[in-house]
RNA sequence: GCCGGGGUAGCCUAGCCAGGCAAGGCGCCGGUCUGGAGAACCGGUGGGCUUAUGCCCUCGUGGGUUCAAAUCCCACCCCCGGCGCCA
């Protein structure tokens, strides 16, 4: 949510910034907001007014018992309620109004209206290219480092009916659901252990969150239209299955005044993830990559506001080193403006390569919320000298862990032997070095 | 789920029965004092409106009664204790 005080002393920068999101639909937004704002100062002043002479009447009737105080108060009664009704309709039109509004996007925000305007940033990784898919490749990649190969499988080919099994699961369930099975629920729980102990190593508080949350707490973390397109309800509960345990780590400190000197809080979170794909109709239908249940391990950082964009690049720096140790080839972009969203100020995203799809796709992504999920929540820090403000939340993904899993898959097939070669530090933790197809 | 006790400012607490400007302590900030620090004393320490003086709101949340609600009534949420149920 934007300060209502910014809107006030500059609303051309709040309309500048909606343009950038191609919200140009919003822009008369701005100026409603500004309307009912004025309509409600006015009537909070009068209020104001009404109610101070009615608090004087009133002391001076404890005090003398005079009735005809009692008449005049009863005139003034009804006058204040009236108002008082108009006020708090006023002032809840405003603020509902008000969260409607994305956030400003930081100046480096590439302006663009679709994902094929994100700004790729730097590359990880030699890739891997079918050798039929060569000159598709060459065309949208140029000169990235790349090795030619016989064949390339998608993970689904690999997976369906060995390790998973999703036609049972669209039976019982509904589709986008699966079974897994044998070594790659040992994979899946390998990758959980992994990125909780890279995490820790780099001091951050290993957390295991509630998977459900109230409405209005979902809402602090999130705009409306996720409600529509990508949150589950709990029939007959306030209660929503979580999409991200981004939302149920800024709820840890829902309402909350952190001293200064604890600030930044480094969280690693591990939770399971619901989540509708409404508007994927047709998507990546196929094996575990866009999913309805899935598994994260996620950064989460309450920073003061300062220091939020060191530690943005700090949450990015942490998913590439995971991915490098991994040898997963990636990417990473700078989201644009008409893609980034209502809450981030600017956002990364991390998309690994998988060669199956001959494609980057998303895999992590690591946003700055500066103080607009804050402002909802609640969450504030206390300086040193008493001075009390918002603080900036930052979120990123650690390791998704269902898609890691097919960049597992499609990255490290070996023909030859049929074989997932699992990469080396998490053999540690799986305790075999390949799965067998 | 039932019975009982609770929720008051950043924290701790009084006020509630019996309605009349939310008292006190701690912490923190500033000032006086000091060579410096501490102690002591004074002031400040939630939100809103206002150029300002100042005014209004805020006692878990939402309604109601009243000239006036932390206080009385109703509903709901949460915490603690006991009983019940339970992996």
């Amino acid at each position: 949510m934007l300060d209502i005080e910014l809107i006030r002393k500059n609303p051309n920068l709040v309309k500048e910034n909606l343009k950038k999101h191609f919200k140009e639909n919003l822009i008369e937004l701005v100026d409603k907001i500004l309307e009912i704002d004025n309509k409600w100062r006015s009537i909070i002043k009068e209020l104001n007014n009404l109610r101070k002479e009615r608090n004087k009447i009133s002391r001076e009737y404890a005090k003398t018992k005079n009735e005809n105080l009692l008449k005049k108060a009863n005139e003034l009664k009804e006058k204040i309620e009236k108002l008082e009704t108009e006020e708090k309709k006023l002032k809840e039109e405003r603020d509902e109004l008000l969260k409607h509004l994305p956030n400003i996007l930081h100046e480096d925000v590439p302006i663009g209206k679709d994902e094929s305007e994100n700004v790729p940033i730097r590359y990880f990784g030699k890739v891997k290219v079918a050798k039929d898919k060569i000159e598709e490749f060459k065309k949208e990649f140029g000169n990235l480092e790349f090795e030619i190969v016989e064949k390339t499988y998608n993970h689904y080919e690999l997976m369906e009916g060995k390790v998973i099994n999703s036609f049972k699961a669209a039976q019982v369930s509904t589709s986008r659901f699966y079974y897994m099975f044998d070594k790659v629920v040992k994979l899946w729980l390998a990758l959980i252990h992994y990125g909780l102990d890279f995490l820790e190593k780099r001091n951050y508080k290993i957390v295991y969150v509630p998977d459900m949350l109230r409405r209005q707490i979902e809402e602090s973390a999130t705009h409306f239209s996720d409600f529509e397109e990508m949150i589950y309800k709990i029939e007959n509960e306030d209660l929503y299955l979580i999409p991200t345990a981004e939302h149920a780590i800024l709820a840890l400190h829902f309402n909350e005044i952190i001293e200064e000197e604890k600030l930044p809080l480094k969280y690693a979170g591990i939770s399971v993830c619901f989540r509708k794909e409404a508007g994927a109709h047709g998507k990546d239908t196929k094996g575990i990559f866009r999913v309805h249940q899935f598994d994260k391990v996620e950064q989460f950082i309450f920073s003061k506001p300062e220091e939020s964009w060191k530690m943005f690049e700090e949450l990015i720096k942490n998913a590439e080193e995971f991915y490098q140790s991994l040898n997963i080839p990636y990417r990473v972009v700078n989201i644009c403006s008409g893609e980034i969203g209502y809450v981030a100020a600017k956002k990364y995203d991390l998309e690994a390569w998988f060669p199956g799809q001959n494609k980057f796709r998303e895999i992590v992504s690591c946003s700055n919320c500066t103080d607009w999920q804050a402002r909802r929540a609640n969450i504030r820090l206390r300086r040193k000298d008493g001075s009390i403000e918002f603080v900036h939340t930052l979120n990123s993904t650690l390791v998704a862990v269902q898609r890691t899993i097919c960049a597992i898959f499609e990255n490290f097939y070996d023909e030859k032997s049929k074989c997932i070669v699992i990469p080396k530090p998490l053999v540690k933790y799986t305790e075999f070095e390949f799965i067998e197809l």
